[in-house]
DNA sequence: GTCCAGTAGC
DNA sequence: GCTACTGGAC
């Protein structure tokens, strides 16, 4: 095959991908960015998974919070790990055993899913989970949402995340038409696209608490909300 | 009672 | 694109 097949290709326009690209308003990208930071640092939320960037720690704490909010895993969160420190002690322990301790959390398989990344990391990964996303994907119970937060939570990289909250926000910020779900490629892309290069950690949690906190599903906090300047959805009009 | 969650599997 | 999974919020 050679290496020169697109040499006589006329230089094209990007191809037109009609819910792949969101264009941005000029500045607005940096403003988002800056604004997002700051709000971070006056008002982010201390969670204990803050303060490791033990990948395993970082996963159990993501798997957790699949389908399970904050305050109900925080507790379990901690009982979890001094049952099992490290990959090793968790692939070591019998699934029913892990699914007890996992209780009353629900969606049992979870645990046993966190049970199998385990064996596996410590079968073929000696006992270190890898930081590639498509190796991360491999894993059973490892989605690309999931994927994402390891790589930027546990290994700092810019590496994209969405989740129901990012979905919210990054639509009712950037584009506020349409059916959010339904643009996911979309926000995939701007999820990528924003990051700072080099803040993937701190942008990403900033990205999840502020949907947590203030760009709220039900009724938002928009006049706290430093977007609100260039929000394409504000102000939010709870009644539509 | 209705809605909502990330992933896998269809 | 839809559904099961399980429990909480409203």
């Amino acid at each position: 095959m050679s290496t020169k097949s697109r040499v006589h290709k006329s230089p094209r326009r990007k191809k037109k991908s009609p819910q792949s690209s969101v264009p941005l308003a000029r500045g607005q990208k940096q403003r988002f960015q800056n604004r997002l930071l700051k709000w971070y640092k006056e008002h982010g939320r201390d969670l204990p998974w803050r303060k490791t960037s033990d990948p395993y720690h970082i996963l159990v704490s993501e798997v957790m919070l699949q389908q399970t909010q904050v305050d109900r895993v925080i507790p379990k969160y901690h009982e979890f790990l001094e049952r099992y420190p490290s990959f090793e002690q968790l692939a070591d322990a019998p699934v029913a055993e892990v699914k007890q301790t996992w209780y009353p959390l629900g969606y049992n398989i979870r645990p046993e899913r966190l049970h199998s990344i385990a064996c596996e990391t410590v079968a073929r990964y000696g006992g270190q989970l890898p930081n590639d996303a498509e190796e991360l994907l491999s894993f059973k119970g490892i989605g690309r949402y999931t994927a994402g937060a390891i790589r930027s939570f546990a290994f700092n990289e810019d590496a994209p995340i969405l989740d129901t909250n990012v979905i919210r926000v990054l639509h009712r910020v950037f584009i506020a038409q349409g059916e959010p779900k339904s643009q996911k490629a979309a926000l995939w892309e701007l999820s990528e696209t924003l990051i700072p290069r080099g803040k993937g950690y701190d942008f990403n949690q900033a990205l999840m608490d502020f949907g947590a906190t203030v760009c709220t599903a039900r009724d938002p906090y928009c006049l706290l909300c430093p977007m609100k300047p260039f929000c394409k959805t504000y102000p939010f009009d709870a009644g539509k």
